[in-house]
DNA sequence: TTAAATGCAAATTATTTGCAGAAGC
DNA sequence: GCTTCTGCAAATAATTTGCATTTAA
């Protein structure tokens, strides 16, 4: 867990009127002592080898507060579930390159793109305020060899 | 509709081994006498002024079919439902805006962008067969006005 | 004490699917 | 006639929610 994210979320905890619980505490350490990126369910499994109590329900309760605090980016790339990245905080410019034949997701962080998305988001009358870039490619591994090393459990 | 797409879709369903039915034609005429957006309920919608029997069941087996064909863009932002983009042939660069506040969606194209994608994708050791890129956004119109002239329905 | 948090199970909602009858070729 | 299609209704599956109970402050 990187310093001052935990400081963060209980002081957010604590503006809001809101309570420290074993449970939150849980899913707390689990989202923040891995840098990869997960779903609810594989959050679920971390936090309870922590706290077995932890209920879906709960996590599926915590995840939206970790958002709204700015410690959790929520990604949503079109899967049958949404994806949470921890690393939000170290790479704020969150562009993920998502291979459509290994579900590899590589994050990147490019200054041209960082303009370019600025140039035309305020040509089009918007303001960059939210914006993220996803770029959807193959795995060139997979095209040279038939197959390739991205490739881990379903992601 | 465009010149060439009806005889694209056809050809498609004659060489898979396919048949033409009263159904399918009136989902494919609906998909393609509009240059918007849809969901595969609104789909359903307009298919069923053309023919009533339609069914949502056929609305969701022919949609795949249209997207394989290569007629149809299909297009996830990460909300409830998905989009059917059939524009895809006139504009197959197809980048696309979203407005975070008024869920308006822009479609935009940009040579520097395109250019950049495909640096990108390399370097990372993919091949940009498939990319596609969203830029979330804030309206300028709500921020200035309070309100904006993008919103219309539900999207 | 009292408002917030929890677990459970039921609800929600877009999409998918099994099946028996209908229809294209 | 044989295979594909269709509508219907039931199944899926991630996420949300109502509720009674527990618990932090």
């Amino acid at each position: 867990m990187l310093p001052g994210v935990r400081e963060r979320i209980y002081a957010f905890i604590s503006e809001k009127g809101l309570r420290k619980t074993s449970q939150r505490d849980a899913i707390i350490e689990a989202a923040f002592n891995t840098s990869e990126h997960y779903t609810a369910e594989e959050l679920l499994t971390l936090a309870r080898k922590i706290e077995p109590t932890v209920s879906r329900a709960t996590v599926y309760r915590t995840l939206p507060l970790l958002v709204e605090c700015g410690v959790l980016k929520e990604m949503d790339f079109g899967r049958d579930h949404k994806f949470y990245d921890p690393n939000y905080n170290e790479h704020p410019t969150h562009n993920h390159l998502i291979c459509v034949d290994c579900n590899k997701i590589v994050e990147f962080e490019d200054q041209h793109m960082e303009l370019l998305e600025n140039c035309i988001t305020k040509r089009l009358g918007f303001s960059p305020a939210s914006k993220s870039v996803r770029i959807e490619a193959r795995c060139d591994e997979l095209k040279k060899l038939g197959a390739c090393t991205h490739r881990k459990a379903e992601q």
